[in-house]
DNA sequence: CATGGGATTGACT
DNA sequence: GTCAATCCCATGC
């Protein structure tokens, strides 16, 4: 069997809605997702192997984690075969477990402002750059792929990039109140 | 070695 | 609506 993970990688951000991420006494069901790959330049990969893109290039089912802006830490899986360049970031989650622990960590009460969002579900499940590499499969941050919840899902442009920004890469459930920006106008 | 730009968030006008 | 925080790392001199 091919993994998971091994696929196109905007096959695996479509799929991964409706799975649950864990680590720890957290866990949350995945919403909201997008795609990146080496062939556009949005992606990270697209300046080829550096000190920061090793992981992205590696075994599919790693977790590719870094900081964005020098404060929010983002957290990808990686996808398609050894040596290509392509990841799905994880961008928001419904909370499911270990919710007074995110509310403590978020300093937030509401649970819909605990994980809807890249940087936000990291903070609230303890993610941090020490996890980068680790496999998806293992832990300590895992990712559940297999009898994921059927949610509907819609595809639309990536959030918050400045190139590719016309590539519908990005897959999220439909109103869901979980998902970042939730409260903004929808794209059009 | 110095510089500048982010796959964001939250606070503020 | 605007904007600062904050730091890794890619790039260029």
């Amino acid at each position: 069997m091919s993994g998971f993970y091994e696929r196109p990688v905007g096959v695996v951000a479509r799929e991964l809605i409706g799975c649950v991420v864990r680590c720890g006494e957290t866990a949350g069901l995945i919403v909201e997702t997008e795609a990146y790959h080496e062939i556009e330049p949005a992606c990270h990969a697209f300046v080829g192997r550096t000190a920061r893109t090793v992981t992205l290039f590696g075994p599919a089912g790693r977790a590719y984690v870094y900081l964005s802006y020098g404060l929010h830490t983002m957290l990808n899986a990686v996808c398609e075969r050894e040596g290509v360049g392509a990841a799905v970031l994880i961008r928001a989650l419904e909370p499911l477990e270990g919710i007074e622990l995110m509310r403590a960590r978020r300093r937030r009460e509401r649970v819909e402002e605990l994980c809807s969002g890249p940087g936000k579900l990291t903070e609230a499940l303890g993610i941090t750059l020490a996890d980068n590499g680790a496999d998806l499969r293992a832990g300590p941050v895992t990712i559940a792929t297999k009898g994921r919840a059927a949610l509907p899902v819609a595809a639309s442009r990536r959030i918050g990039i400045t190139k590719a920004v016309e590539l519908e890469w990005r897959f999220a459930v439909p109103g869901n109140r979980f998902v970042s920006r939730a409260g903004a106008a929808p794209a059009r």
